[in-house]
RNA sequence: GCCGGAGUAGCUCAGCUGGUAGAGCAACCGCCUUGUAAGCGGUAGGUCAGGGGUUCGAGUCCCCUCUCCGGCUCCA
């Protein structure tokens, strides 16, 4: 049998050889580090025979992703061994490697519950399994043998997942892998043993439904971590403290930007600091909509409940509105806006000449998110998004993409941060024709590849009223979050019965297009302080520049620098306390000033500041309307602040 | 909403098996008059999330509610 080496080379091997065979015949170094084997763009099990004639890649600990999802299953395995061992009767579900680490469900007998107190012991015996070095060993059973083992054993999830796979693949036989005294149903891959784990961690407990279906069991998720080192655990829980220091929720109250409170669960309390923030953004979203064709409004906050009725969200999302009644009238507090913009639209004859129309409004919603779901800035009750809606004609529909994607991406590009672009194509409960369809889904794609973005296509993930792209981004632990969005719509025009006369003189429907970039003004804030560790760049900056006096003596020219500046439009503090300058100084610091500016004897005779620069310490001495031209630049630009060294 | 955890001063936290609440920082008041990341001294500050219960006695034990944290589900 021949297999082909990454770098080309063809390898001779006997017939029914394995991927051991073969790291054994490349040398006796790769034999010892080989871990599986990837082929066909499958990793599979080292003791397997290899596929003739298929490019041969041997996976080792320096394999990354592949090397550490697999090390990962097995400390799933582990896990599960442990978790048998120590809590009877216990039944075992799934448990797969993921992003950053891996997780196993369990249903505990009733009355026991586990928490991360139990985390020691449960670990202790995971390494007595490592340092015994188990071997993995994978064996092929009969559905009929499988079912009845883990039928015996009480292993209800097993025999769920067996009957499954029987009634959708049809198979006939199922992999069960074996390390030690546990036996898993599993389709693999695994490395040879348990030895290659080299540090493992459990992190965090958590209920999640077996399914992931809400109508079934709540499980006891388990997750944790595992790599070949150490060192590397060490540096990944380093990594984990420090993204948890950037935390928007603990940056947020540090900076004096925002607070939280019982009174209001859900909705953030913005400080002077944080609505400076929020304004800029509010500016940016204006200054830039305006340049691109779009005209702000402004709607109701409450309707009543006959617009949601028509717009149809009484039916479909009538418990997330928070409803309220006056004088026998029922009215909801808008979640969207867009049937309001409708509304508005509907108000007037409109020509074809008319089209596109752009309605843009930040307005404030409210939605009634699940308790269990809010979560600091990212996930709140109550926002206002940098959100608009267009009015326009079939055949305008691609230009008014391609303007909405590139007014994203050119606003995310201010900020320096990746966005990830899915496409989410018709679901199965939809309206409208296939033709529509087909034509939508087609001018969503053909901008987004005119465009050379890559992005991910989410099958039947569409609204029911039309195809849509998503930009999600993560924050600073991974998590994914919806930021901006471009929506077609060919639902709501015919709900409003929006018309507009066409050039036949007869009446036409528009198509609407729902879209944002930021998203909320709340949630993207939330990701900003995250992305910029609360280091924002000057334009963004609550306060741009803060100065000093060397001492009281010093104060009136220092107020006297802060009003120069100020008249030139820049945000600035005096910080007159009678502290020492070095005290002020590191306050200044933790506070992410952009810029110190020191005011004493000298600077106060000649009319100059002395700059301390964020991250880049004393820049020297400069007359202040030299310091202003250098500020203003720099805001003008939104130039990128400097990051730390 | 569901599962688990948590809630003590503005913030970060201590408070052993029940015996009248404590530290650091911040705040306030003085002194110091300060040259690029913490000057010194003093003062004040708590319905221990809220409510109910057990007990001679509850921050501590039990029940309910609220909020937050980690997930799950949801996000038209």
């Amino acid at each position: 049998m021949i297999v082909t080496l990454p770098d080309g080379t063809e390898l001779e091997l006997p017939e029914g050889a394995t991927g051991a065979d073969a790291a054994a015949a490349i040398g006796p170094g790769l034999a010892r580090a080989a871990l599986a084997v990837r082929q066909a763009g499958e990793v599979r099990d080292l003791a397997r025979p290899l596929i003739a004639r298929e490019a041969l890649e041997i996976i080792t600990a320096k394999s990354g992703r592949d090397a550490l999802d697999l090390i990962r299953h097995d400390a799933a395995h582990v896990l599960a061994a442990a978790v048998m061992e120590l809590y009877p009767g216990v039944k075992i579900s799934i448990g797969p490697p993921i992003e950053q680490g891996f997780y196993y469900d369990f249903e505990f007998p009733d009355g026991v519950t586990v928490t991360e107190a139990d985390f020691d012991a449960i670990e202790a015996r995971m390494r007595e399994h490592i340092a015994a070095g188990e071997t993995f060993d994978r064996a092929e059973a009969t559905v009929v043998e499988a079912l009845a083992r883990f039928r015996a054993e009480g292993q209800d999830y097993k025999v769920e997942l067996i009957e499954d796979l029987v009634r959708d693949q049809g198979i006939d036989t199922v992999s069960v892998y074996r390390n030690g005294p546990f036996t898993d149903l599993c389709r693999g891959p695994h490395a040879p043993g348990t030895a290659t784990i080299g540090a493992v961690k459990l992190q965090s407990v958590a209920g999640a439904y077996w399914r992931g279906d809400a109508s079934r069991t709540m499980l006891t998720r388990i997750y944790g971590t595992a790599f070949f080192t150490k060192k590397e655990l060490e540096a990944e829980l380093e990594r984990l403290e420090q993204a948890r220091a950037r935390d928007h929720r603990r940056l947020g109250r540090e900076l004096g930007l925002f607070t939280f409170s019982e009174v209001s669960p859900g909705s953030a309390f913005w400080l002077p600091k944080g609505t400076t923030i929020f304004n800029q953004l509010v500016g940016l979203s204006r200054e830039m909509g305006e340049e691109r064709g779009f005209t702000e409004v402004k709607t109701p906050q409450l309707y009543d409940s006959e617009l949601w009725k028509t717009s149809g969200h009484w039916d479909k999302y009538r418990q997330n509105m928070f409803v309220t009644e006056a004088e026998d009238r029922e009215f909801g507090l808008k979640p969207m806006n867009c049937p309001g913009h409708a509304h508005l639209f509907a108000g007037q004859r409109w020509s074809y000449r008319d089209l596109p129309v752009r309605y843009s409004e930040p307005g404030l919603l409210h939605r009634n998110e699940l308790s269990g779901t809010l979560h600091g800035l990212l996930r709140v009750r109550h926002f206002a998004q940098d959100d608009a809606h267009i009015f326009c004609t079939e055949e305008q529909i691609e230009q008014e993409v391609r303007t909405c994607l590139e007014f994203a991406m050119e606003t995310f590009a201010i900020f320096g941060f990746a966005v990830e672009l899915e496409l989410s194509t018709r679901p199965e409960q939809r309206i409208g024709s296939d033709e529509m369809w087909d034509r939508a889904e087609g001018a969503l794609q053909k901008v987004l590849d005119d465009e050379g973005l890559s992005y991910q296509v989410n099958p039947g993930d569409g609204a029911f009223y039309g195809p849509k792209i998503d930009l999600h981004t993560t924050d600073s632990l991974g998590r994914s979050w919806q930021l901006g969005t471009v929506q077609l719509d060919y639902s709501m025009p015919e709900r409003f019965g929006l018309v507009y006369t066409g050039a036949d003189n007869a009446d036409h429907r528009p198509v609407m297009i729902h879209t944002a970039r930021m998203g909320s003004f709340e949630r993207f804030i939330g990701i900003l302080v995250e992305h910029y560790a609360g280091e924002f760049p000057l334009w963004l900056a609550p306060v741009q520049a803060t100065v000093l006096p060397i001492s009281d003596k010093h104060a009136d020219a220092a107020h006297a620098v802060a009003s120069t500046l100020r008249g030139q439009g820049l945000r600035v503090d005096v910080d007159d306390r009678t502290e020492s300058l070095g005290r002020r100084i590191r306050d200044g610091e933790l506070a992410r000033a952009p810029y110190l500016l020191v005011v004493g004897e000298r600077e106060a005779a000649d009319g100059t500041v002395s700059v301390r620069r964020r991250h880049e310490g004393d820049i020297g001495t400069m007359p202040v309307a030299e310091f202003a031209a250098v500020a203003a630049a720099e805001i003008a630009e939104r130039r990128e602040a400097p990051a730390p060294a």
